[in-house]
This record gives structure tokens, sequence and C-alpha cells, in this order.
DNA sequence: AGTAGAATGAGAATGGTTATCATTCTAGAA
DNA sequence: TTCTAGAATGATAACCATTCTCATTCTACT
């Protein structure tokens, strides 16, 4: 990884694959992937993936489980996730670009990209047909809104 | 972690000093500040963190080094984080409480909390005095072995 | 072609988190 | 109060994604 210059062969080869994902994919799956296109050893992918974030080509955010997950610089994509069962649904609306802007224009930070994530219980977490983890009582401090 | 049920000792005493903090904190470093509080175990730490979580009164978001950070649901904080030192600076605005509560109220998903991190170079890093990771030529895509 | 610096591969090492399991605690029953 | 089943806890081993190490190979430039 270094100052103006041009992607190995490799890291193309990296970043041509993510391009072509409809989804955020692991280090690991893409080095899986990379074994029909572009074999490589798995540490040459991590590091692959970050000159790729240092010079905002590709973007990524962490699984419930710690996974990292990456995908081109493109994509906009946001999510509910469930707490409960990790499952995460996509957003279709980012209501975050306006300010992205601002926060590029108004100097000193330069803004790759951005994460949003939402987190709770879907539908059949929070509602299950045998009763499961939800309310809690709260007895002192601050916060007591159980139901739910 | 169970259905219905009042927190236990150690999760009640969690969860009071994650309110006191200004900021995240790991579970590695709670569980060192719980030793003048209500010493416990460290996997007592995690699970705690993991009931709080499932029943909406903590927040977590993962830092760049892959380690969990964990709030009270109550701090509405957000990040710009530079991926070159990984260092973060806070927000002090948040664009997306109104989505949120779009979604809320849309049903079918109970979010507890969200978390909106931006992705960038500081200052320091994006213009350091000896010449850094910075531009890069990309020729479109899938130009694996081109010329070079 | 020759050379310095960068990239790469293979595997060891790291470290936060989770799983295991024997023990202790808790809340309700008798 | 005593008894008991189910839950919580602690100590530590196990996991596993990621990073580090270092010898080797490539690349760009002279």
């Amino acid at each position: 990884m270094h100052p103006d210059r041009r992607l190995t062969r490799n890291q193309d080869a990296v970043l041509a694959v993510l391009q072509e994902q409809r989804s955020p994919l692991s280090a690991q799956a893409l080095y899986r992937l990379m074994r029909d296109r572009q074999p490589m050893g798995l540490a040459t992918v991590y590091r692959a993936l970050d000159v790729l974030k240092l010079n905002g080509l590709v973007q990524h955010r962490v699984s419930l489980e710690g996974e990292s997950l990456y995908s081109s610089i493109h994509q906009d994509l946001h999510y509910l996730t469930c707490l409960h069962c990790g499952q995460s649904f996509v957003l279709d609306h980012c209501p975050v670009e306006r300010l992205e802007d601002q926060i590029q224009t108004s100097g000193s930070f330069k803004v790759y990209y951005h994460t949003l994530e939402f987190f709770g219980l879907c539908e059949p977490c929070a509602h299950p047909a045998a009763p499961t983890p939800s309310t809690v009582h709260v007895d002192d401090e601050s916060t007591a809104d159980g139901e739910v």
C-alpha cells in the first residue's frame, strides 16, 4: 500500500469482484470467490481490502457476529438488523447524504462513506409463538419503559 | 437471560455503570471498572450486555479494531472516524431520528437504536507532512493484467 | 540485466468473544 | 423454613476473524 501508486493486479481483481456483488461480502467469502478468478492468499485479500478502503474505493460494516462485510463504495445500502436472530433487512432510503455533504464541505475531514444501521427486533422475534426475551423491569435509575 | 424477568444484580450494576459514562465502553474496560463496584467474571459482563441489548437498554457499535463499544440507549452519539489513524470525533447532530420514528410506526420491526458513522480521513492523515497513501489511479474496473 | 522497495503466501500469533461445565443462587412449592 | 428446578455465574478452554512475521517473488527504475 503506497502513495500515488496504481493498484496491483490483486487489488484490482478484488475491487472488480466487489463491484459485481449485490450485497456486502466478508473477506473470507471474497477469498473463496477469488479462487476462480485470481487466486491469492487470504492475507493478501485483507491487505487489498485495506488499501481499497484507505483510498475510498471500498466501504465496510461489521455484522453482529463481528465479521467485517465489504462492498463497493458506490453501494449506499443501509439495514434493519434484528438483535435476536441477526437477520438484516435492506432499507431503500438514505436520509444522510445531505449531512455527509455538509461535513465534507466544512473541511477538515474527508468523508469516504458512512454506515447507518438500525437495530431492534424483527416481527417474528418480537412476537414469537412461545414467549421470548422481551420485557424487562428496571426498578431504579432513569429507564422504566418495560412493556413491549 | 429470560422472558419477563427482572434484571439480576449483576445486570443492574452493569447498566448503572454504563449510564454514568460519557462515552462508550468496551466489555473488557467495563469488566475492569466493575471490580470497584460489583466484581464479576468477564463472561458475566458479556452476558449482561447481551441481555441489556436484547431488552433495548443498551446499544453498541464496533470500533475499527473490531472491539464492541457499549453505551446507554439514551446516548445518541455519532462519529467521524479516520480510516487511517482510527481516531473518532463526535458529531453533535443526529439527522436520523425522524426516520427511526417512521420505521418504528410502520410496524413489523421494533427499533431500539441505530448507529450512524462516517468514515474517511482526518485532516492530519489526509494532508501529512510527508506524502502518505491518498491518491490511486483506477483505470475503470476489471483491468486485471493490462499493462503494468 | 541489476537492484531497491513493495507485494505476496503460508502459517503462526493475537485477542476479543463465546462455549463449556461444574457450582451457586433464586424463586416458588410444600 | 426446607426442598428443588431452572437460571446465573466463574474460570477457563475453545473459536475464529484478523493481523503479524518473514522468506520469497515482483515491479519499476536505472
